[in-house]
DNA sequence: TGGCATCTACGAAGACCTTCGTTGACATCT
DNA sequence: AGATGTCAACGAAGGTCTTCGTAGATGCCA
């Protein structure tokens, strides 16, 4: 069964990839942790974390080593892999199934450093490149 | 308070929000028929969409227009300011603030027209331009 | 007027999400 | 060994979302 159907992570199961993503395979704690120092606002308690990485296991969102006393989780899809099943979530609900009009909404929301406009410029003439 | 501070929409508001900016101002009846004309698959009862679109006036996601037995229903929001939401959220959530990963992901995962892709060209220059 | 269709309102059920207290197992330190 | 701290597991509570049945009001029509 692989990962080929996982189901869109909720908000605070999104926090959880996030932290794995970035510092790696994780124990409860680390995650834990490093979430307070990520959002001190919205604290929460440290079995709360337990449980959702609990529930994201039987999801299928992450597994884990239970050979240590404390186990260690790892994401089971890339971030890459989870943010274009989000973007083509997006597209399909709001953007009538049309990448380009997301893409426009996002550039036109925030401003854009030089380098990554010059990263897309790059991507649309591959795009362009790749037409048929 | 006008419109200020909506909450996001859930999916299944953002399917009604949907009918109601491509129809315009419409009935609880004039959205569950056209949901059914767009999706037969997820078929939906009536009174689900009519409690749905009485949650959403609690919400201010919509207004009624209650002078007529079959009321009203206008959406609050604008389409592109429902998306500038989404997609500001969806950057923030997922995409470590950064518009311009998220457009990129969001190009990447499908084919796009070449009209589109001029357009995005322009967009670029004129982010560009506005440069400091 | 009586009967049928249509509409809103209400409430409840079931699923899911988030939260946390408590418990028991295990480890460590003295 | 006994005290202390850390861990997973469990269950329950409270919130939200979606679903729909039912009731009551209103309009229409024969």
């Amino acid at each position: 069964m692989s990962e080929s159907k996982l189901p869109r992570p909720t908000d605070g199961e999104l926090a959880i990839l996030r932290v794995l993503w970035e510092r790696g395979d994780s124990t409860v704690r680390e995650v834990h942790e490093a979430l307070h120092r990520r959002e001190p606002a919205e604290a929460t308690g440290y079995t709360t974390v337990l449980k959702l990485m609990q529930i994201m296991t039987d999801k299928g969102l992450v597994e884990r080593d239970e050979s240590q006393r404390a186990h260690v989780y790892r994401a089971r899809a890339t971030e890459q892999r989870t943010q274009r099943q989000l973007v083509t979530d997006l597209v399909e609900r709001a953007f009538g199934g049309s990448p380009a009009r997301l893409a426009m909404q996002a550039l036109s929301s925030r401003k854009t450093s030089p380098e990554e406009l010059a990263q897309l410029r790059q991507l649309l003439d591959s795009l362009e490149g790749a037409d048929e």
